[in-house]
DNA sequence: CCATAATGCGTGCATATACACTTGTCGTCA
DNA sequence: TGACGACAAGTGTATATGCACGCATTATGG
């Protein structure tokens, strides 16, 4: 009961919160002066490079549960970023893309990213940046359940 | 407008949330066995290990807003598996205690949590989980903030 | 062509997160 | 001892997160 001692039953998932935490509040204040918080830069990122895409996609990029993204899109929709449209093929399917607006809002905010990063990388060192990427892409990518 | 292709211009922030989403997710799954959340089980694993503490000292060590941490321990206080009692010496504090009911939760989540552990070791590797952890801790002791 | 499965997405609910602001209490020093 | 700064915590507001469930639409077999 007082596993934690151990380095080797340290909890991953707590790790990986407490880093997500400190992170994002950091990015967070950066990206601020731009009005946008570290998921909704990332969407937008992400829009402009799929450009039209899906829920479902975007979802799946952001490594996000479908519902979360579906409501993470109101904000941005509501300050004119992006639209959501219905796509004549097929009416289940809800186009996601960025208007003129969010393209401004997103080059503003790429500035902000850059510095926040730059600093990031200032502080923590860009080699242990890079490795630490490294090392949550493959986090990312590993099934974690059983297989079938 | 289109960097993050370069390895070293991907966002830090976003690996780390990603891979905090993917891997709560999953640890979210076994705990809920025992009716928990991640972050509920790590707050009641911290007041076991720690004994009585207080919102701030507790909210240190969980590396989250003292805010966030007062709202989570509503539901704990909630399902009676924690206590928020004054402290008699300094009327501002709140002292938090597990109770009998907490520690029989905690105990049995620790079993689920062990499960989950274990499976994403075996998963991605015991040797890449302690290089995942070690990497990690050294981000949340990153002040990141340039230093006045 | 129709029944049914599969797909894409929304809603209800609960928790998680943190900033700005506020309230109550304690310590200190003149 | 009384004013004032420091400190602990709560509130208002907004976004973030995902599960269970439901709805509408499309694809598929017979």
């Amino acid at each position: 009961m007082d596993a934690q001692r151990s380095s080797a039953l340290e909890c991953n998932c707590l790790a990986l919160r407490q880093a997500a935490r400190h992170v994002t509040q950091f990015y967070d204040r950066h990206l601020g002066e731009a009005g946008l918080r570290a998921t909704q830069f990332s969407i937008l990122k992400k829009i402009h490079r799929l450009g039209r895409t899906t829920i479902n996609a975007l979802a799946a990029e952001m490594v996000m549960d479908r519902t979360t993204l579906g409501r993470n899109i109101l904000p941005l929709e509501r300050e004119g970023l992006i639209v959501i449209e219905q796509a004549p093929s097929d009416r289940r399917i809800r186009a996601l893309r960025l208007t003129p607006a969010g393209k401004r809002r997103l080059t503003r905010a790429l500035q902000l990213w850059a510095e926040a990063q730059a600093q990031f990388e200032a502080s923590f060192g860009g080699k242990r940046s890079a490795q630490l990427r490294s090392i949550l892409r493959s986090v990312v990518a590993s099934p974690l359940e059983k297989r079938a």
